[in-house]
DNA sequence: TCTGGGGTCCTAGGACCC
DNA sequence: TCTGGGGTCCTAGGACCC
């Protein structure tokens, strides 16, 4: 059997944990640049407020209904994260990491009489040690555990867990689950599926292996098969290497100037190369991108794009960050007002696999060693020690993040405080 | 009338996820 | 003023190889 467990309402749940007056409160966190609602508290979503509501358009309404509105603090998500991992680790040998909010446990050393219980023991052992609330779905397939996840979170608020322990309960549960709600099923599937009157994942089921292959592809089949009970698709368990690396934000105002948007450009760089080098891999391929805001329809909108090839892959951040400083000069144009720069890497080979340049300039052995000092440095004293001066210090680029909460668990100035 | 056949690799675009 | 960011997988079609 597998288990999905699920954090509820993740970062709304993680806003409250230090914040504990929170409880009982409508709680939503907005996207970068406080733009839109990406998370809401079970009071938030009661009081109508929708996902990706925009927050200028809703300030009236937080205040009058006294909704805590918080701007995204993705260090004290990711770290409280971690701690949710943690917990599940010493329930289970076996589990994939699915998202910042979400693992799937393989339960297949446990009887299925003792799943429930030992399910409701990690519910609270999560919730006593880290304080984050869960909901586990437990079902032979990973699909059917999400269905049974989402079961639970609508009809078993209490126990917070359920398990598909029977055909027949698998049979009932589907006939309850809308199509658009199975995991899988993004929004085009959902409207052309409700079209032909496909409405719910039992629905879903009766339909023939070719009709789903024709027009849903092998990814479609392996859902069907899932839905049906037979595993199709495996476990992780350790997270594969990335086959591409991105960084970009959107400013948090528009920039013009090209010296703002090159430093911008240079954080995002190094911040990727830095993930390059812990998963060790070399990138043989980078490409900038620069565009205007979309939805300024009456400005003048401009955008493009760069993809440099590297004759020898790399992924030392001095380097990289030189390329993308030439990307963008060629394709920054003057007069334009910017929302967003964004660099990606693609085309990974590990670092111990590097195909030398028979005209290769560049110094590589002393880079690598600089760029472990600075790693090391970084690791030991905060991310932001050792820069590059293209890195700059000016920051115009920054986010906008109003409503920041502290970073409890990673800064220790911003420790909790407690009177006694 | 007829235009080889069997492969690989790469890219762009679409769909999906959280 | 104001609209997130970072990924994955699959397929079709073109280029290229022998």
């Amino acid at each position: 059997m597998i288990a999905i467990v699920d954090c509820n309402n993740f970062y709304a749940s993680c806003e409250r944990v230090f914040n504990p007056k929170l409880e009982g409160k409508p709680v939503v966190v907005l996207s970068n640049n406080d733009g839109c609602v990406i998370a809401r508290s079970e009071e938030a979503k009661e009081l109508g407020i929708k996902m990706g509501a925009l927050a200028f358009e809703m300030e009236g309404f937080f205040n009058q209904n006294k909704v805590h509105v918080f701007s995204s603090n993705y260090t004290l998500y990711g770290s409280l994260s971690n701690r949710v991992i943690k917990v599940l680790a010493s329930f289970v040998d076996d589990m994939e990491v699915y998202s910042i909010d979400e693992a799937f446990l393989d339960l297949s050393n446990y009887k299925t009489e003792e799943i429930v219980t030992l399910c409701i023991q990690i519910r609270s052992a999560v919730k006593n040690s880290v304080g984050i609330p869960v909901t586990i779905g437990i079902a032979p397939t990973k699909t059917l555990a999400k269905v049974a996840n989402r079961y639970a979170k609508k009809k078993c608020r209490e126990i917070g867990v359920y398990f598909l322990d029977s055909p027949e309960k698998i049979q009932t549960t589907l006939s309850l689950t809308e199509i658009g709600d199975v995991w899988g099923i993004g929004s085009k599937h959902n409207i052309r599926l409700s079209q032909m009157g496909v409405l719910t994942a039992a629905d879903f089921t009766k339909l023939s292996n070719e009709w789903v292959r024709n027009h849903m592809t092998v990814v479609g089949e392996r859902m069907l098969q899932e839905l049906k009970g037979i595993p199709c698709i495996e476990m992780e368990l350790e997270a594969p290497p990335k086959k591409g690396i991105c960084s970009a934000r959107s400013f948090g105002k528009l920039l013009s100037n090209k010296q703002d948007i090159a430093e911008a450009l240079a954080n995002y760089t190094h911040t990727c190369a830095v993930k390059l080098r812990l998963q060790k891999s070399c990138t043989a391929s980078i490409s900038v991108f620069i565009q205007t805001n979309p939805h300024r329809l009456q400005e003048k909108q401009y955008f493009n794009s760069i993809t440099i090839p590297l004759n020898v892959a790399t992924n030392t951040s001095n380097e990289l960050i030189k390329y993308a400083m030439w990307g963008l000069d060629k394709i920054y144009r003057k007069g334009y007002n910017y929302k967003k720069v964004g660099v990606m890497m693609t085309h990974f080979t590990p670092e111990s696999q590097i195909q030398g340049g028979l005209f290769d300039k560049v110094k590589r052995d002393r880079d690598n060693m600089l760029m472990k000092t600075l790693d090391s440095c970084n690791k030991a004293f905060g991310k932001d020690l050792v820069r590059f001066a293209r890195q700059g210090y000016k920051r115009n680029w920054k986010l906008k993040q109003e409503r920041l909460s502290p970073c409890y668990t990673t800064d220790i100035k911003q420790i909790l405080t407690i009177k006694i």
